[in-house]
DNA sequence: CTTCTTTCATTGACAGCGGAAAATAAGGAG
DNA sequence: CTCCTTATTTTCCGCTGTCAATGAAAGAAG
């Protein structure tokens, strides 16, 4: 058997040297001077560690004109060349898959959609395949390598191992997805939560940059929230975290599909929205878009249902900051559109159920195209790519011994 | 100006020394090759750490005569020797001070109470440092010099500062703690919040050794809780962090002290069960501990209290479990003398609001005599200790240049 | 137009940590 | 006794990151 092509891996073996390349991938164009002081490290060890990451063509040097020091010689700059490598972003869904192709910063550079028939394992890989096939054609033309596979499924999924332990909208229990997709796409891959993968990319390249503790929270569907506690994106120890739909906020709420009563998903959510909408107005309504132009008509009561969902989220993100005084919340999701219908309510909401200092919580918001959601499976692509191995399922790995 | 006599520090270095001391510390009495696959190091690094620990008499070794393998050389256990060195907690309440004097395992030795006439800073620290001086005098009498101070106090403490940021119980604003105790007492000082102390003490030596992720819930005069993610102790980034106390149970609950109505705080705390009892009975109660007793003795409307308290709490246990997934929850605190009466309510409501398999998370409960909450404040000064110098104030430290 | 001063960056020597492998220790089984 | 097995120690070695010294590249001072 012909050994595989020396597939050039990232010059990074020293944790410190991923440390340094993240900083930059993240914290954009950087004097090595700046890079050791956020790094942590001295200014020659730096140096040291940029050296191979520019001979592999991962970083770059630039020189910045303006923003010289008034005094001494001027730096150069350090940033990553998101040309250098590209990566293919999925994110699985119940009726529909979405890719994208990203450079290295994640930047998107091809988003495509594809239905779905049917939403068993198969039934899903062969489109998704099918799908990166399709993505892997445009780096073709691009003439750059793709250097990993990010899966994002919402649910119980286990990162490490690349499973997909059980993802109820799916009906999906310990798929070993990472494998089995490695094994069609011939790609290194990251399987993650889709919520977590998400976070992975606010993290390092949206409004969670530089911070040690922040969480988003997505509106939308569902309400999700992925947390980051000192530096590193929660798992949970039985898969579940981040689970702020399911907070009760009002225990003589309606009834969720969990079971419980009063659960801000129960208030909050597309489904609960256009619940509410159809009893409160008597019109048909059927999605989130039409209840939102209800609200916006002035028909009676709807504007109060968003009012009530706006609550139901403040009082879910001040839980949160209650118990974990993140640095940040971002508030993001399809159900932004209407955001202009309950933020009021949610910034009210919040500020009166944060105790103490948490209410200084810097609360933001942040539009999120559908396609980001794909963006955060490249994200986890693109971090398990820089460390190197961790994480990540490539084709004919031996299976371990028994 | 005589130089100070040479103050032998503790012998760890690097980072693995202290982990590896950490490790034996903990998880008790060690073999090199166990401490070596649990620190996830070499057996040879082990050697190397240990050596110059034994030689310091800190570590001691053991012959085991149970437990050696049935084949091959026997192995020699490892263990901290807690009489080589002393320390003293202090928790600071409103009108006492409890101290305690530890061996290096944090076992508690000695412990006094004294009464506090006021509470502002002043009126304390001459209490203190009195207290600290008649543990002082124990420790002489042991022949053990005392390594270190431990201080306690509710609210929003700055570790790292050795700063009381804002202690509304005690009604005090930016204190420098560490810094006044360090020069009344000579020692090292460590001042940390009261729930994050226990937390600590409970992550080393209790219910929570070897679990990268668990949750203390103490229950009495106030609700607390104190978190522990990716193996450290949150501490929130504007001083407030496990605000379980502050979780709405109940939009239309009673009213709380922070303003909002159903916190689980305002229906399960000590005061509030002695004011909902006071109101379903009429009895003048004075303290919680009448309040049970007259639940004890089958008082119509008594036994609902509790379990609404129950019910409170569980939610709240539920909450906690639901956003981070942790390993273990450990209830604690003096409100466990009444453990009986909501036990049953508190593991249905968190049965029933916990989401998928957070229920899984192991909840149980740990009495907890009330100077634990000073050996919690003993802990933080071993862990500064140990990592020789982090967080820790020392008489006559040079000020920072301007 | 030199010479300073200042700040950025690089280099080379070096200490120390932790790993790998070989050596040693300590039992029990033949 | 000798061999086998497991624990621990020793020795050697590569590697990482720091320190201190040196080079570079401006603008400022004279």
């Amino acid at each position: 058997m012909a050994s595989p092509p020396a597939v050039e891996s990232f010059p990074a073996n020293t944790s410190a040297a991923a440390q340094i390349f993240t900083t930059v991938l993240s914290q954009g164009p950087l004097t090595r001077m700046e890079v050791a002081r956020r790094a942590g490290l001295s200014a020659a060890a730096v140096t040291k560690a940029v050296r191979p990451l520019i001979e592999a063509g991962y970083l770059v040097e630039d020189v910045d004109e303006d923003a010289r020091p008034a005094l001494g010689r001027p730096a150069n700059l350090v940033r990553v060349d998101g040309g250098r490598a590209l990566f293919i972003g999925v994110k699985v869904t119940g009726d529909k898959l979405i890719g994208v192709l990203t450079d290295l910063c994640c930047r998107i550079l091809v988003a495509r959609h594809i239905p779905l028939a049917a939403r068993d394992p198969k039934a899903v890989l062969g489109p998704a395949t099918e799908l990166v096939r399709e993505l892997l054609i445009e780096a073709d033309g691009l003439g750059v390598r793709v250097a990993g596979l990010g899966m994002a499924v919402s649910g119980d999924v286990d990162r490490a191992e690349g499973v997909v332990r059980y993802s109820p909208f799916l009906e999906w229990r310990d798929v070993p997805l990472a494998e089995l997709a490695a094994m069609t796409t011939g790609l290194p891959v990251t399987v993650d939560n889709d919520v977590r993968a998400l976070t992975v990319a606010e993290q390092w390249f949206g409004a969670g940059v530089g911070l040690s503790g922040f969480a988003v929270v997505t509106v939308g569907a569902g309400i999700g929230c992925g947390l980051v506690v000192h530096g590193r994106v929660v798992a949970g120890a039985h898969g579940v975290a981040g689970e702020i739909g399911h907070v009760t906020v009002d225990p003589a709420g309606p009834r969720c599909h969990c079971g419980n009563r009063g659960c801000v998903e129960a208030i909050a959510s597309d489904d609960a929205i256009v619940r509410q909408m159809r009893a409160a107005t008597g019109v048909q309504v059927a999605d989130a878009v039409q209840a939102a132009s209800l609200a916006h008509d002035g028909v009676a009561g709807a504007r109060e249902i968003y009012a009530r969902a706006g609550d139901a989220i403040g009082r879910g993100i001040a839980t949160v900051a209650n118990l974990l005084g993140p640095e940040r919340v971002i508030i993001s999701g399809e159900g932004l559109a209407a955001y202009d219908l309950f933020a009021d309510h949610i910034r009210t909401a919040f500020a009166a159920a944060a105790f103490g200092s948490a209410a200084q919580c810097d609360v933001r918001t942040r539009p999120l195209p559908f396609d980001e959601w794909a963006r955060g499976a490249a994200a986890t692509a693109i971090q398990s790519f820089i460390r190197s191995d961790a994480n990540q399922h490539t084709r004919g790995r031996a299976p371990s011994p028994p």
